[in-house]
RNA sequence: GGAGAGGUGGCCGAGUGGUUGAAGGCGCAGCACUGGAAAUGCUGUAUAGGGGCAACUUUAUCGAGGGUUCGAAUCCCUCUCUCUCCGCCA
């Protein structure tokens, strides 16, 4: 959420900053309506001011009087009243106000950074740096193929159980899926990380608290009795875990990661990635989050980003470093690093980890300060995939294949996993 | 699901219609005492909005929202969350 005095004082500037994103941005009416806020606030503090003054006479001049009947006392009551009534008027109207202020503010998305590249869509995404060497042979199989061969997991089934876009593992598939799971867990804690390990099930105010609403709705699942969504990201949770807190600044930067399934209805994207691991309604993720003091949120940018490549470094798994342009931006975030891990099939970088700097846009949406110089001030946080777990095993065994069928894996997950291939059985 | 209790400042906790933004305590900060510290004493210590260069001033806020009243932390209604007991349950 961006502060509303600042669109208030700020209006051509606001518009300058949000049109970046590609898409012009007008604002003139959210302005006006702060403007005309702010008019009936200083309206009503007066007529408060009035209407309390008088009640303490009154107060006064019946502890004075015994007889609290007398008609002066009455005349008194009786201007008190109108009082009343006027400043119900206004407040009625400031009501209205509020709330139409804050539902727009609410779906005006996050400034983007004046370091982020200027462009429209992704297209205009700008590659920092590539790590490893791709693979690129012929014959490659693609991990859907590997992961039938080797029965790994099974789509036709789960879409018996659920729909298409789930998938069930199996068998060793289900195993290199908790490994993966465990060793990233690992790897962030002893990095300093604290573990959480959050609900699934999320309400509207933390989904609003993230920015997935009021705008997003169609993009999650909701439960149809209660108040409760399926949670998209651990982003969600973790952010609303110190919702309406001023936390002490001693403890920052606080850096949580958080193992969680997440759900989402891939709405628009028919006919996108149908098949395999790369595009689910439920998939796992292990999840970077920090909380931390806003003169320190760029460094903890680039370092919650060296934080999730160095798991792809630890498998051994190729990838490039993307900074995201200013219209590819996702809602929340002033500037954000893909990551992208190599998919020898399709001979291109594939997305396995975002890390976004929010600045204080999710902060302020869910209240979360601390104390700076006296001041309470809104914390900044950020968030980063460190990382998607489906799609880092697509990765592992389209990168690992062999030959004769099997999977070398990444020697980093022998301890996890228990040995170092995978073999029809 | 049934019954009951309760949500007050950073924390604990008093307060059942009147000048209460709210006693007291803890915590925190400053000062004094000390060689230094502890202990002690004194002073200060909420948030948000408005006005002012500032000192300052003004309004709102006692879970949320309505209502009664000249006046509400206090009375009424609705919602919500937490806790306890019973039932059910991995």
């Amino acid at each position: 959420m961006l502060d509303q005095k600042f669109i208030r004082e700020n209006p051509t500037s606001v518009e300058q900053k949000l049109s970046s994103r590609g898409k012009a941005y007008n604002i003139s009416h959210i302005h006006k309506l702060t403007l005309k806020k702010k008019e009936i606030d200083i309206e009503i503090s007066i007529l408060q001011s009035e209407s309390k003054k008088l009640s303490k006479l009154i107060g006064q001049e019946i502890s004075k009087s015994q007889n609290n009947n007398n008609p002066e006392l009455n005349n008194l009551k009786k201007k008190g009243n109108k009082y009343r009534f006027k400043i119900s008027e206004f407040e009625e109207k400031k009501r209205i106000l509020d709330k139409q202020i804050h539902d727009e503010i609410c779906n005006l998305p996050n400034f983007p950074s004046k370091d982020a590249p200027f462009g429209k869509d992704e297209s205009n995404n700008v590659q920092i740096k590539t790590w490893g060497e791709p693979l690129i042979t012929e014959n490659v199989k693609s991990h859907l193929e590997i992961g039938e061969s080797l029965n790994l997991f099974d789509s036709e089934k789960s879409a018996k159980i659920s729909k298409s876009r789930f998938i069930t593992l199996i068998g060793n598939g289900a195993r290199l899926e908790r490994a993966l799971i465990n060793f990233m867990l690992d790897m962030h804690t002893k990095n300093g990380y604290i573990e959480l390990m959050p609900p699934a099930l999320v309400n509207s105010d933390s989904l609003k608290g993230s920015g997935q609403l009021p705008k997003f709705s169609n993009e999650s699942f909701k439960c149809a009795n209660d108040d409760l969504w399926l949670s998209p990201t651990a982003e969600v949770p973790l952010t609303a875990f110190h919702k309406n807190e001023i936390v002490d600044p001693k403890h920052l930067p606080i850096k949580y990661v958080a193992y969680s399934p997440c759900f989402r209805r891939e709405a628009g994207s028919y006919g996108k990635d149908t098949k395999g691991l790369i595009r689910l309604h439920q998939f796992n993720k292990v999840e970077l989050y920090w909380f931390c003091d806003p003169s320190q949120s760029l460094e903890a940018h680039k370092k919650i980003t060296s934080d999730a490549e160095s798991i792809l470094k630890k498998l051994n798994l190729p990838y490039r470093l993307v900074d995201i342009c200013t219209g590819d931006l996702g809602f929340s975030s002033s500037r954000t690093f893909d990551i992208e891990v190599w998919l020898p099939s399709s001979k291109c970088y594939r997305e396995i980890s975002s890390c976004s700097n929010c600045l204080d846009f999710q902060a302020r949406r869910s209240s979360i300060r601390t104390k700076i110089d006296k001041k309470n001030t809104y914390l900044h946080t950020l968030n980063g995939s460190g990382l998607a777990i489906g799609r880092t095993m697509a990765a592992i065994l389209e990168n690992g294949q062999q030959a004769d069928g099997s999977v070398k894996l990444p020697d980093a997950l022998v301890p996890y996993f228990g040995s170092n291939f995978l073999k029809t059985t």
